[in-house]
DNA sequence: CGCTTTTGACCGGCGC
DNA sequence: GCGCCGGTCAAAAGCG
């Protein structure tokens, strides 16, 4: 399961066909890697979204790259292929400028520990902080739960939540030096619609990410030469 | 063999 | 104080 955030589609090419390749790695059909347009660098500010909301919001509005590092309050356009199997992105929230009335921006059967004042607490004699991060939720309609967002996860316990027919699968970056954690649920009242929340920024690029670019690179500094 | 998943136990916060 | 609940740990099992 996890498994299949492994690398599923190689770069398509190689060091023998270095120059002849270039304009064949990431075409705009490529499902699994699109490149951003110079115009997504820039996008117009999108409204923070409230969980009511969600049905409203194009997939094309979403920006992937600042979402999955942890940086709120940007939004911008990215390619619908960069959701992997997911066939619509139906909404999100930023629950870490959120105000957060009673269940207004928490998922079913959801609290913030943030909110329950969860500051500090110890397991099994190991001290965890749990500092005010970032976290933004966002809903997907896939029978997936899982969505490759380039980042590897590995999964640390699952939990049946109150309220919710399905459990809440807990994840976290399993790069060394980085703490990133997300949330899976998928919704009870609408089974087709997942919720994914992530809490906190990556210290370290996307590998998928860096395994596409980097191909792309070599090709350049070997342009670069002529 | 190393990494990931599963799952029961444990912990702290919160409401009553 | 007690029970409920969400979040995490960690040992065992699974997998390539």
């Amino acid at each position: 399961m996890e498994g299949g955030q492994e690398h599923m589609n190689p770069p398509p090419t190689s060091s023998s066909t270095l120059p002849l390749s270039l304009p064949l790695i990431l075409p705009p059909q490529n499902p699994s890697y699109q490149l951003f347009t110079p115009s997504g660098l820039n996008p117009p500010p999108l409204p923070l979204l409230q969980p009511h909301d969600h049905q409203s919001l194009n997939p094309l509005d979403i920006d992937w790259i600042s979402l999955l590092s942890g940086q709120a309050g940007h939004h911008g356009l990215v390619s619908h292929d960069q959701i992997s199997n997911y066939r619509a992105v139906t909404g999100m929230v930023d629950l870490s400028t959120a105000t957060g009335s009673a269940g207004e921006n928490t998922i079913e059967g959801d609290d913030d520990p943030e909110q329950k004042g969860c500051k500090k607490r110890k397991v099994g004699g190991y001290k965890m902080r749990k500092a005010t991060r970032p976290r933004f939720a966002f809903q997907t309609r896939s029978t997936d739960d899982i969505l490759d967002d380039g980042y590897r996860w590995r999964k640390y316990g699952q939990k049946a939540v109150k309220n919710s027919l399905y459990p809440r699968s807990y994840y976290r970056c399993t790069h060394h030096t980085c703490n990133v954690k997300k949330q899976i649920q998928r919704l009870s009242k609408d089974t087709s619609i997942v919720v994914t929340t992530y809490e906190g920024t990556h210290n370290h690029p996307c590998e998928k990410l860096m395994e596409t670019l980097t191909p792309l690179l070599r090709q350049m500094q070997f342009l670069s030469r002529f």
